[in-house]
DNA sequence: CGCAAAAACTGACAAAAATCAGTTTTTAAA
DNA sequence: TTTAAAAACTGATTTTTGTCAGTTTTTGCG
């Protein structure tokens, strides 16, 4: 059912390539990415094999259940990776922009894709096929430690996750929830605007509450001075007060 | 002050070379861990370079916020990584045993480690120094890949623990904590008691909650009959109940 | 535009879990 | 062996958080 769904995305879009479906050798996104030390040959490969697709927001990139066939490269836009509980509840494991790589994991394993990756966002990807990947990767012991260092660096965010979503109460996730998507997707112009618009909803499954007490909590943020509300976006008054809540309960 | 802890620990334990401080090429732990690709000459560079300690149970290994100065493998024992939340409390992040490599993640980011590692039993280990573990994993990509593969299954875990932490209720979690425990340590030769010893207070730290509530539950499970206690170890009863108990709340 | 559906919100309440203040038991050290 | 400290346990209580049952607002279509 999901492979399905996944199946059906995948041709939908890939018709469409997309504007500005980048030579990789000229991609902007390539520096910032685990791709930044390959040789020109190399970028070549990848750039004849890859394929660019445009996902529309709230289209699925791939389910969680499906089996990897590639490498996701996120060119512009923003997504979220979620997974699903026991009881079917969802949770936002980690939030991709540009320059981000997707799919990774499960690709590395030969395992199936251990959550579900939905665009929050009008979306370019580069698909980089799976045997075109890993032919590279054999031959360039530099990709192969940037792989290490990105998992390293996810590895380290997860444990200290894992640690507060043990020991800190909603309040506390809350505020840490909207630093980190500060920290993401940075602000609009204004500089003070975060630049995602998501749903309360999502706002609880990334901080792991429930919706009602998401919406409380915003409120309360909101009577606070803390943040406002500009149209679906959420502005920071008081980032230090923000800082502050985040850490020592009040 | 960490800092300082690990390395008169250090300084103990390094005098004292384990009695079995096996050859490297011999080594039955090796076959089970990341090192299970190394050609013959790599081996010998390890075994060279190594050095055998051994740590009393509760001795500490390494500290969070230390440098690593290496990679250590465990020969035989158990051993608890922990991790110190914003408020001091200790959330246990993994648990290792023989065949088990630690202190990777930190030394392969050249970051501080951000756990300690303590024994929860008499331990050997051999410490491979910084240098020496680069110079392979340099000319090694089976090494590579090895390392990638052994993150890629931790952050899985992880995402699936972080799943959990945020969606379930504190008796599914120690149901869970507890088959993870028989998971890693495994049975005594009677077949159903747990092969660990943990204080009340470990357990609670296992599992995200607090240390009254971890020793309640646990007194609950053994009214149910699901577990026993048999000196300061547990024993599982009813294996299907608690399989049961982990997952659909009753 | 009007309407249905989805999302956001609110209040009351119940359940879960933490905290506090002890007591009892175990452990290890003198 | 005695004794002090640590660990395990218990009960009462409070706080936190989730759930339920709505209402209001927003959104996107036909």
């Amino acid at each position: 059912m999901l492979h399905c769904l996944q199946k059906s995305c995948h041709l939908n879009t890939h018709k469409s390539k997309f504007a500005g479906a980048i030579d990789c050798t000229h991609c902007d996104s390539r520096s910032k990415s685990i791709f930044c030390h390959l040789r020109h040959t190399e970028l070549e490969e990848l750039n004849e094999m890859k394929s660019g697709m445009t996902f529309r927001k709230g289209q699925i990139i791939f389910g969680e259940g499906a089996h990897p066939l590639g490498l996701y490269c996120v060119n512009n836009g923003k997504i979220k990776l979620s997974h699903r509980g026991e009881d079917g509840k969802e949770q936002i494991v980690r939030l991709s922009k540009e320059g981000d790589v997707l799919g990774y994991r499960a690709l590395l394993t030969n395992e199936r894709y251990n959550a579900t990756a939905v665009a929050l966002d009008d979306t370019d990807i580069c698909f980089i096929p799976r045997d075109t990947f890993f032919n590279v990767l054999k031959n360039n012991p530099d990709l192969s430690f940037e792989i290490i260092k990105m998992l390293s660096t996810e590895l380290r965010k997860a444990e200290d996750r894992i640690t507060d979503l043990a020991q800190k109460p909603v309040r506390e996730r809350m505020a840490e929830g909207l630093l980190f998507l500060k920290e993401t997707y940075g602000f609009e112009a204004d500089g003070s605007t975060i630049n995602i618009v998501l749903s309360r909803e999502d706002i609880a499954n990334l901080v792991g509450t429930a919706t009602e007490t998401a919406i409380r909590l915003l409120s309360e943020f909101k009577n606070d001075k803390i943040v406002e509300f500009v149209g679906k976006k959420i502005r920071i008054l008081d980032n230090e007060r923000l800082i502050r809540t985040a850490h020592i309960y009040d």
